[in-house]
DNA sequence: TTAAACTTTCAATAATTTTTGAAAATACAG
DNA sequence: CTGTATTTTCAAAAATTATTGAAAGTTTAA
């Protein structure tokens, strides 16, 4: 496993953008590498690669499969546990997204909500209140908003990302059609 | 400043969902208490309520107004800085988004386009290319939908998001009313 | 000016997170 | 079974990040 410069320094930006997104470098770097690399890779190859221990890949592996990121791919012939990235870009983004939800955002909604059950009456506090009511809506509106994109086809996908700077035209088309919701 | 029990643990909630956000706990729980907090609050104030020192509170405003999250607000007759957030809930979250794409997505987005300037005729790693490639393209839809969200009018940017699971019948209305983009 | 009121800076310290690697656990071929 | 190959765990060490608070800096009233 030797990465030519490029490759590597596309790995190394990824570590660094992972640590900005809740996972750590080396699990970021991990995915980079398994992204670019066709062919399966073992945790000794991943370790070389990237000049991390053993535990440190075996941890970062782990990590990976419980965002659903990467999958083993068996080798026939060989005992070593081989991985693959568990799909293609845009697969892999729509899981973080959903990950991201499930982790975060949910349990968010829940406190928001029982927070928001709770002293109904208190008069002094109803600015506070209704800021948390909004981030609540928001949060919602989010969830179910990736649960859409979620169900989408990975093209319609593409198509309606690619609208890019038609998404009020569109809006405008459907009010015109099929009056306002 | 005294928060209410309700108050203080939506306070702490946002301070660690801040930390897995990019921004540090302590600048999360300034950001909450500001926004729930209809009145600008002093440096001493914020510091006491959330017991943190005065150096703590400088340098969490500090990048809160790097983020351009919350603004000061001056008041007549006292010499002391206040503060509040820069908008409603909504605006917020959009000048999140767009500081994050500003600090993240587009220099990752100029690293990547300069690595496939390079070596285009490199065959062996023609997988990694692509994948690079995908990546890119991902990236920079993404830049362009948000830039689209944050020129949209908040209420149109509502009923957008209000769509919520209906998305994908108004990309059938547009191909039917205007044809295939 | 000066002095008081306030804010920022930053070196030292504390807290947290990541990484290592040896030991324990597991899987499997013979 | 037994022994070897492989993976996982986890306590200790290292690295990173956050926090404090005293000192330096700034602003303003008089």
């Amino acid at each position: 496993m030797e990465l030519s410069d490029n490759l590597h320094s596309f790995v190394l930006h990824f570590g660094e953008m992972g640590s900005r997104w809740g996972i750590n470098r080396t699990v970021g770097q991990i995915l980079a590498l398994l992204v670019i690399h066709e062919e399966p890779l073992n945790a000794d190859q991943i370790g070389t690669a990237l000049s991390i221990s053993r535990g440190n890949v075996s941890m970062g592996l782990k990590e990976l499969q419980s965002w659903r990121l990467i999958k083993p791919q068996h080798i026939p012939g060989d005992r070593k546990d081989y991985f693959i990235a568990a799909g293609d870009v845009w697969t892999l983004a729509l899981t973080v997204m959903e990950e991201r939800r499930k982790r975060e955002v949910d349990p968010t909604i829940t406190l928001l909500r029982d927070l928001l059950l709770k002293d109904t009456n208190s008069t002094k506090e109803e600015y506070a209140r209704q800021k948390i009511r909004d981030i609540h809506d928001l949060l919602e509106m989010i969830t179910d908003w990736s649960g859409e994109l979620q169900s989408m086809e990975p093209a319609s996908l593409k198509r309606l990302m690619k609208l890019g700077s038609g998404v009020s035209k569109v809006l405008d088309v459907k009010d015109k059609f099929l009056g306002k919701t």
